[in-house]
DNA sequence: GTCTATATTCCGATAGAC
DNA sequence: GTCTATCGGAATATAGAC
């Protein structure tokens, strides 16, 4: 931080801010660098003295943005919680994540259906979450007779579909349910609990 | 075809095949009048002489994606049928569309978001689906006990996205589970029943 | 109808002044 | 660090021969 007052932030703050902003709505291939450095208020060739190419700026917004959706299936399923904590703790904080960064989901998703099929190895840092011990507990719980049977695919599948769809969709179901943004994610914040409910009704013997 | 049999096909379906599947790959904005021309086989002028321009193309193209997804919808929930009926067309029309057209969903839904809000009343053809029925229908089940207290929209949502979600993270999806496109295809066949008895499970009281 | 060649516009990237 | 001006390539579209 230099002299400047504290509401300014740095010019690589506005590009990055401008970036995601345009990213976003464009993807990579639709973007214009003149889109972005109007959006900064600054000049084009700034963003090339602070990111090399397009390309550059792209795959930061894109790295940070696969950070927030990717690895929280992986930290949730693997972590130490119960079955039943899981599926909650899944649905919550998906939901709150895709609240936070409600356009988030649609670019990793689409961003990632245009590139070749090897590229998801990058994404996962290597190496796929681990989904043995989530289909160990689900296997336990059926077995327990407190859960009907149902593949752990098919299960995570829905709950994946469950949480993240709406934000997927939120033109569509705007139209649809002719509501504004901000009702929208009124019933977001309702889907939290409401996803939980119905996704630990529908497993349940 | 090697030579001029009833197999062969104009010229004019061969640049809509070969659009098709340069649009679903790399949506408008990536998509390349070259790549479309290749793909077909031909030059890229003929392009221009069938169709005028590339985003006439591209509208061609994006009508006829949008009429399989969206319209769907509509027939099943202001159909006649019964409430538990119409749920259950609705998972296998819906997985079955999908599974003979992959590519569609992440395609209207991307291209979707990239347009202004206002975009979409072209879509729903002037008027939206009612869903006033379907609404009824649900309060009725629910107020004679067969069915717990849900919000329409909530299980509309959740419909949607357990069988429309898969095909828009198949990438991820065949990472995650360590599957190919063929067990993939395999898996959402087995989908059509299973999401049809998650959901009836899910809202039974 | 189909091709080659070319016009035209657009866009990412760089040079160079301040 | 930030700007203006411009280069060079790429992509859409058209002209015109066959």
């Amino acid at each position: 931080m230099d002299n400047h007052t504290q509401t300014d932030i740095g010019t690589e703050q506005k590009i990055l801010l401008a970036a995601r902003k345009i990213f976003f709505q464009k993807g990579l291939a639709g973007a214009r660098m003149q889109d972005i450095a109007n959006e900064a208020g600054i000049n084009k060739a700034l963003l090339h003295y602070y990111f090399r190419s397009k390309d550059q700026l792209f795959e930061t917004i894109f790295k940070e943005s696969a950070g927030r959706f990717i690895p929280r299936v992986k930290q949730i399923l693997t972590s130490e919680d119960s079955f039943y904590q899981k599926i909650e703790s899944f649905c919550t904080e998906y939901i709150t994540m895709a609240i936070t960064n409600p356009f988030i989901p649609m670019f990793v998703l689409s961003e990632v259906n245009n590139k070749p099929d090897d590229f998801l190895q990058k994404l996962f840092s290597g190496s796929p979450p681990d989904l043995s011990l989530f289909k160990k507990q689900l296997e336990n719980e059926i077995k327990a007779g407190h859960v009907r049977p149902i593949q752990m695919e098919q299960l995570l599948m829905s709950m994946l579909g469950i949480c993240i769809f709406p934000f997927l969709s939120r033109p569509i179901l705007n139209s649809l349910f002719n509501i504004n943004n901000e009702q929208f994610m009124q019933l977001m914040e309702e889907r939290k609990k409401a996803a939980t409910e119905f996704i630990l009704q529908a497993i349940r013997q």
